[in-house]
DNA sequence: ACCTGAACACCGTTCAAGT
DNA sequence: ACCTGAACACCGTTCAAGT
């Protein structure tokens, strides 16, 4: 993990730059030092070249991000479309949280992303498809795809900043206080700790299931539904 | 709104240095260029001082940001606490989302920070008093509590970011290639419009209150909630 | 106590040049 | 085509000094 040349074959100089290479530096360095830590000239250092060498793949940092985000997007498991729609649905929704804490110091980037790219898209899709064949109609159907996307969104941003110390310094509360003044918070806080993260997300997410069973137009148990028009 | 020294007094040299004037300076800065166009030095260029003056009102960059965190959360809508359970927690998802859009190039940063000032607590106690007071065990409200921060975190980042032009420059997808490839999202596209945030937030609203309303232990229906122990 | 100004160690990116 | 190195216009922050 030290930019070791791996002395192997001749023809390589120096493991000449690539894309590939750039990407998963990057997302290394970001695992390691955060969105802060990280820039070009660390980068460069890692790859062991200089830092205007990445401007030759990519035009700018911004545009290296948004293949940073395709790349973990990308990988976000998508459950095969033969099973039940409400399998999809749950396993999509755990995929998602599982890719976003195997990279947390990248997802803050990632939730304020606008994931109009074909990867990002065809991910959405994914989702999208899966609430659409459960037999919703197309209004009900896109603002439910809407609401789990918010749920996701939180959830894995709150787990974020759980595991993290966080930009707050000021006056934090101490435990004293936050009982005498707290008292809600303070006896709720067990909950809130990280080992509580998988029930609560569950919790969270067998609530919005049980919604969307009650929107589906019949029962539609174990029934193979109906491909829609088009 | 461009530094007028508002000519009045004597008394003040030229309108000395406060934390009211430096953080009222800082949200109308980054309200008008964001937070990556932030900066000490353009902040001091609105308050008419060296960059290098506001460090002696703040330890740091962070501690002014940790104290505009406070003045905005702190502007976040807090029901009366006669009003019926429910209410106050639909009152206070709305007073969040409202909070939130009234400085929307703020709100990534609110949305993973640690809420751990006396304000911030002070805040999440009155959401989770709330739900206490509907009726729920412990575990519960302090699951719905969180489930509901989660909807409103992504809710709110979603319609930031459907305004803003957003950090994504890559290769967006076309209007063609959409229709073609990804037709549930064209078919959808309708209902992630600005025009349609309002509906989809209430829908999400909704399906969040029913589900709590289906965990009460009774009906509860306009009756006084005693309240807990302690 | 409150503010200044130079300085330090960083950024992302431009540009002309090297191979 | 691919990479370099100096340079530019920025950052947040330290520090010694001014009033």
């Amino acid at each position: 993990m030290k930019a070791s040349p791996a002395p192997g074959r001749r023809r390589t100089r120096r493991a000449s730059l690539s894309r590939e290479r750039i990407e998963q530096a990057a997302l290394a360095l970001i695992d390691d030092e955060g969105l802060d830590g990280f820039s070009t000239r660390k980068l460069g250092q890692r790859l062991g070249c200089e830092a205007m060498s990445i401007y030759h793949h990519y035009p700018s940092k911004a545009h290296l991000f948004d293949a940073l985000v395709d790349r973990i997007v990308g990988m976000a498991e998508i459950p095969a479309q033969g099973l039940d729609p409400i399998e999809r649905i749950a396993a999509l929704a755990r995929g998602w949280r599982a890719m976003a804490l195997r990279h947390p110091r990248f997802y803050p980037l990632l939730s304020v992303h606008r994931m109009n790219s074909a990867i990002g898209v065809g991910y959405l899709e994914a989702v999208l498809r899966a609430f659409d064949d459960a037999g919703l109609d197309r209004e009900t159907a896109a603002r439910m795809f809407r609401v789990m996307g918010y749920f996701l969104a939180g959830a894995a941003l709150d787990e974020i900043s759980g595991y993290a110390k966080g930009p707050s310094s000021m006056e934090p509360v101490s435990d004293t206080q936050l009982a005498r003044d707290f008292p809600h918070i303070a006896s709720a806080g067990a909950f809130f700790s990280p080992a509580n993260f998988d029930k609560t997300f569950e919790f969270g997410l067998r609530l919005f299931l049980d919604q969307l069973r009650l929107r589906l137009p019949s029962p539609a148990k174990g029934r193979v539904p109906a491909r829609r028009r088009s």
